[in-house]
RNA sequence: GGGCGGUUAGCUCAGUGGUUAGAGCGCUUGCUUCACACGCAAGAGGUCACUGGUUCAAGUCCAGUACUGCCCACCA
């Protein structure tokens, strides 16, 4: 083993366990038919560059599950991937070919793919170094893109399914569409800012036989009004209804449009009349629906006028506005203009404004998928954690609409159907057809759009594992366990695993649903490249350590709620593994030298640091079941440092120097429980100690596999917890006399403790004191106190306990009756308020007899500590 | 417009009905004590946002209020 330096040094460790891991082969499972299997499918990070600190918490949080799991000897899959991300991806590119000087329409639709797959080469990469870096177990022989030849064959076998079903069809409807990526989106892509704009009231003049009569709209759009064809007032206005079935004539264009009823414009809005754009308005185009009116489009896919716009065609949608206002201006049609805000669509990867526009698409038609959705977290069958999310989720599913899955973009899954230009038919088709199914023409041309990048995320949990197919795979870890993402893909991502995984296999596929929140700086504020407030994991793990990172991103967080990370908490993740680093430096430091027998029978610190251990353990276990990450590591955390390392080894010391009963037994058997209690959250340190320290030879030959620790009822010690409390009360007590009064440590002070019990015990323990609390002589006498207290005496009341501490020349009597007064008061104050409980007959009868009977024995204990505190009192007036 | 969070120590946050509310960081004081100054010891610091209710018992459950953040929605 080589030489352990005063601080851990993380970086060395960390690459050599991963590639010991590795090597060994611990991350792949070994299917056992007889044992149910914990699998994690992983969210499979965008190609679009590096892992951020978002993945990393993702990473983290399966990591702890996954680790734990496979501790406790269950057959665990993690399985990695990345995904294709279509337009993410591809605007990444269209930037990186825009540096260049060049472009996709310049390069071809061919020639452009060929470039993607370049940089998604280098990405996948990039993404699984990184991964490994943070440490996670995912098994890569298995290891998935979802562009790989068996995705793809999911994806294909899926969208015919489904279009056989009647799920899939192809229509003219309006969608979200982003002038700039030149595709349609789906309502999920589409970011709504709240924007202060203006609502324009613009006056139709009406066909009328003397003229000079008007309609007037009120519009945030005037450019949209070249493709009105219709003018709508609510059915029951008494103002307007009697202009229903007049004409009216657009401005500018001067087209003649019916003023029509429908029961969508509200009679409180602008002037409760309403101009009808269905091409270029969601709501318009259902009136146009309903009511069979035409639709015009004035745009081209750029957001250019196109020949419907008149004078205006070539302008750009921001132009034209201006353009018409003035014509309308000058025309006089322009009633007035109000200030107004209202929410715009944007493009959720680029931020262009997006245009609602009637285009051909395709659609799944969600409705009786959803219902299947909904009924799968209804009863349970899905739980999601934390649970508030449910009705978040069941809220989106009922009001679901249906979902636009073609894009037009290049890189992607082509949607698999074929148009035949002889008959005009499709051929829908898992395998590439060579002639048309219909009439057999060979003459037949593949759809060009591609598919929602979520429509094959949507079949990640088992096109991963070989789905169509009847694998193996998907035999023995289908469906999955659990599921762990943030929540802010609830929608996009896991919703649509939900209803495609019911579809696809008939089960639900996955049990449970852990959302964990987003990572936000320290202002709490999300973290953008633009803001540069972003923190790249990687660099992280270089300055504190990859167990910092990890300890940073989990401890103390809860499930669904945002974290911060900061510098002080990657430091005190970096304190920690090096206070973990010295107490082992210490234990093996101590082995080289000392002796390994073990005291027998076990002295009571002992016994107290390993019941408290098992009690952890207990307690631990418990919050892994629930979800509760962040405060079992907390727990872990805090045994390690405040019981272990304050407080045992600080016992231990006294022993080996005085000859006691060896503890280095208990010493390592302890460290080496609580190494693998904190494993699954800070791998690397506990794998480097675990590895450090001795090991009886049928142990497996790493913390991966090693069992994880449960609690041994066996070894709880409530007696020994009791004793080494009084212990640690008693060395407290005098710590704090000590640096109340300024006494140097080089002072060594007497101690006459008087113990109403256990003073055999405590007796034993007279060098641990001594040493702890710098005291000497240390005596301990049974019964009561037998000495009044003067001015060169000090007293301590302790639960049980007293302590008399002669100090000459540093008490001062008036000072001392003031300290002892409030400690009255106080103690008056908290045996009052028990006393009023117990007095309290509903509180007698009602409450649970245990908690009644705590209350009893806290009073007693309270009340013979106020009399002795009294008396002490007495005796020093 | 609808929904969901948050409000606890100076800061960032835990706290899963049981009564003297915790941690990290920061602060004060004292320590280079033979694992660790990335440390040790001692301490200060809280009407748990507000109002009302349920309960023997409320930081915890319920209702409302205020402030704050987020999500959803066809706000011409």
């Amino acid at each position: 083993m080589p030489e352990m330096p005063k601080a851990y040094e993380p970086g060395k460790a960390e690459s050599r366990w991963y590639s010991f891991w590795l090597e060994k082969g611990y991350f792949t499972p070994r299917i056992d038919p007889v044992r149910k299997p914990f699998v994690i499918i992983m969210p499979p990070p965008n190609v679009t560059g590096e892992l951020h600190v978002g993945h990393a918490l993702t990473a983290t949080v399966e990591d702890i599950m996954v680790r734990w799991h496979r501790m406790m000897g269950e057959p665990t899959l993690w399985l990695p991937g990345v995904d294709h991300a279509g337009i993410a991806t591809q605007w990444v590119v269209e930037q990186r070919l825009l540096a260049e000087g060049t472009s996709r329409h310049a390069l071809g639709r061919e020639k452009f793919i060929e470039r993607v797959w370049e940089w998604v080469s280098r990405c996948r990469g990039t993404i699984a170094q990184q991964h490994q870096r943070l440490g996670v177990s995912c098994d890569w022989s298995r290891e998935r893109f979802t562009l790989d030849p068996g995705p793809c064959r999911a994806v294909r076998t899926t969208f015919v399914n489904l279009y056989r079903k009647g799920l899939i069809y192809r229509g003219e409807r309006i969608i979200n569409w982003c002038p700039r990526c030149q595709t349609a989106l789906s309502d999920l892509e589409v970011q709504h800012k709240e924007m202060e704009g203006r609502l324009y009231y613009i006056r139709y003049p009406l066909v009328t036989q003397d003229g000079g009569q008007f309609i007037t709209v009120a519009t945030t759009r005037p450019e949209t009004l070249l493709g009105d064809t219709a003018v709508a007032v609510n059915p029951g206005d008494g103002r307007l209804k009697h202009l229903v079935g007049k004409k009216a004539v657009l401005p500018v264009l001067k087209r003649v449009i019916p003023v029509i009823a429908d029961e969508a414009v509200e009679l409180s809005f602008g002037t409760g009349a309403v101009k009808i754009t269905p091409a270029h308005d969601p709501v318009d185009f259902e009136v146009s629906q309903r009511q069979g009116l035409p639709l015009v489009n004035i745009f081209h896919p750029d957001a250019t006028m196109n020949e419907n716009a008149g004078p205006y065609q070539g302008m750009d949608r921001f132009q034209c506005r201006k353009a018409i206002l003035a014509d309308l201006e000058r025309e006089g049609l322009l009633v007035k203009t109000e200030p107004h805000s209202h929410s715009v669509g944007h493009c959720d990867r680029c931020g262009t404004m997006v245009e609602p526009r009637v285009s051909p698409q395709w659609f799944v038609r969600i409705g009786p998928l959803a219902a299947k959705g909904i009924q799968a977290v209804v009863d349970g069958r899905i739980t999601i954690v934390p649970e508030r999310f449910t009705k978040v989720y069941l809220n989106w599913m009922e009001n679901i609409r249906d979902w636009c899955i073609s894009r037009q973009l290049w890189w992607g899954h082509r949607i698999p159907v074929w148009h035949c230009r002889k008959c005009g038919k499709e051929t829908v088709s898992v395998d590439d057809p060579a002639s048309c199914a219909h009439c057999g023409s060979g003459d037949i041309v593949q759809d060009s759009d591609v598919l929602d990048t979520w429509f094959s995320s949507g079949l990640w949990t088992h096109s991963t594992l070989g789905w169509p197919d009847d694998t193996e795979d998907m035999r023995y870890f289908y469906p999955t366990t659990v599921m762990e993402t943030g929540y802010d893909i609830l929608f996009f991502w896991v919703a649509r695993m939900i209803m495609l995984g019911l579809e696809n296999t008939g089960e639900a596929p996955f049990r449970w649903v852990y959302l964990h929140g987003l990572v936000r700086d320290e202002k709490g504020e999300k973290m953008s490249k633009v803001k540069g407030n972003v923190l790249n994991p990687i660099e992280a793990i270089g300055t504190y350590g990859a167990d910092a990172l990890r300890f940073a991103l989990t401890t103390g967080s809860t499930p669904g709620n945002d974290t911060k990370i900061s510098a002080q908490r990657l430091e005190a993740g970096r304190n920690f593994a090096n206070k973990l680093w010295n107490a082992a430096r210490f234990v093996i430091m101590s082995l080289e030298a000392g002796e390994v027998a073990p005291a027998v029978p076990l002295p009571v610190e002992d016994r107290w640091v390993i019941s408290r251990l098992n009690r952890v353990a207990d307690r631990v276990g418990q919050l892994m079941r629930d979800f509760q990450f962040g405060e079992a590591e907390r727990q872990v955390y805090d045994f390690i440092w405040d019981e272990y390392c304050d407080w045992y080894i600080e016992v231990a010391k006294v022993r080996m120097r005085s000859g006691g009963p060896p503890p280095l037994p208990v010493l390592v058997r302890v460290l080496e429980t609580s190494l693998r209690l904190l494993h699954p959250f800070m791998p690397f340190v506990t794998e480097e100690l675990w590895q450090r320290l001795p090991r009886e030879g049928r142990q497996p030959d790493s913390i991966v596999v090693a069992p994880y620790p449960a609690c041994d009822e066996k070894e709880l010690d409530t007696g020994a917890e009791r004793v080494m409390g009084t212990i640690i009360e008693i060395v407290r007590s005098i710590r704090n006399i000590r640096a109340q009064f300024r006494i140097p440590l080089e002072r060594w002070m007497e101690a006459r403790i008087y113990a109403a019990e256990g003073q055999a015990e405590l007796a034993r323990h007279v060098p641990t004191i001594e040493t702890l609390a710098r005291t000497r002589p240390v005596s301990v006498f049974p019964g009561e106190r037998r000495e009044a207290p003067d001015k060169e005496t000090l007293a301590l009341v302790l639960p049980g306990v007293e302590v008399l501490l002669p100090l000459k020349g540093v008490v001062d009597l008036d000072v001392e009756r003031k300290r002892l007064a409030d400690e009255v008061a106080a103690a008056e104050k908290f045996a009052g308020s028990i006393r009023s409980r117990l007095d309290d007959d509903a509180f007698c009868s009602r409450a649970p007899a245990e908690v009644v009977e705590k209350e009893r024995e806290k009073l007693i204990s309270a009340t013979e500590r106020l009399e002795r505190l009294r008396s002490l009192l007495a005796q020093l007036q």
